[in-house]
DNA sequence: AGCATATATGAAAATGTGTTCATATATTCA
DNA sequence: TGAATATATGAACACATTTTCATATATGCT
């Protein structure tokens, strides 16, 4: 009985594989600038693929991609509208942080 | 005056250039394993260049290697002792963020 | 000075990532 | 069904990242 009583949750233990998986994809996602661009973009409303690729100058392609790529890690998801499909932030923990972040970042 | 009156910060403005890089690189920083489990060890206590590379199975090389990027990031700070250099983390905010991620990974 | 130990560094190799291009699929409408 | 529009997909390319290997540098000790 000599460790971790009270302490803060998360110290003291190690890092199995699959935490440490979950942990740095998450963190991949919000490495690249076209995906924060992204993100911060739908951290306001949803946008179709084609509002999103207009509005940060990118090709469709590329949002696509990137989408699916938010999309597998459940960040993003997306409702249908005729052939339209509105893309919308889904994971409130991983956008707080990067709120958080940027706010950081911009104190300077 | 039509837009954010007492919202959160970060949302409403855009994206400055710089902004979008300090950003991209920090979570670039926490998007390794490699990287994760040295500030995760980081995050207990001081460890030497070799204590780190012997707790973690990794090359003294690419610990130094890894070390050097943190440090740029001003993620990690150490203090010598003779020839020893004993690491340990500097920026309590991303160290924060980190844990908040690990937990959230762990609750599943 | 010479030797031992701890760490840093640079280049090369292996692997991973992001964009583009061409094309496929899905939906709506006439 | 056929045309039009919106999005997805796969392959190829360019570029970035991580580790390894060999070697350099720094410090302390005798």
């Amino acid at each position: 009985m000599e460790e971790s009583k009270h302490t803060t949750p998360s110290v003291d233990k190690d890092l199995d594989e699959e935490t440490l998986f979950i942990v740095s994809q998450t963190f991949k996602a919000l490495s690249d600038p076209t995906r924060i661009r992204i993100l911060y973009l739908l951290s306001q409303k949803e946008y179709s693929v084609n509002e999103i690729a207009e509005k940060l100058s990118l090709g469709q392609s590329a949002v696509s991609h990137q989408l699916r790529f938010l999309k597998n890690l459940r960040l993003v998801k997306y409702r249908r509208a005729g052939t339209t499909l509105y893309y919308s932030h889904d994971d409130k923990h991983v956008m707080n942080i990067l709120k958080q972040t940027i706010d950081h970042a911009r104190h300077h």
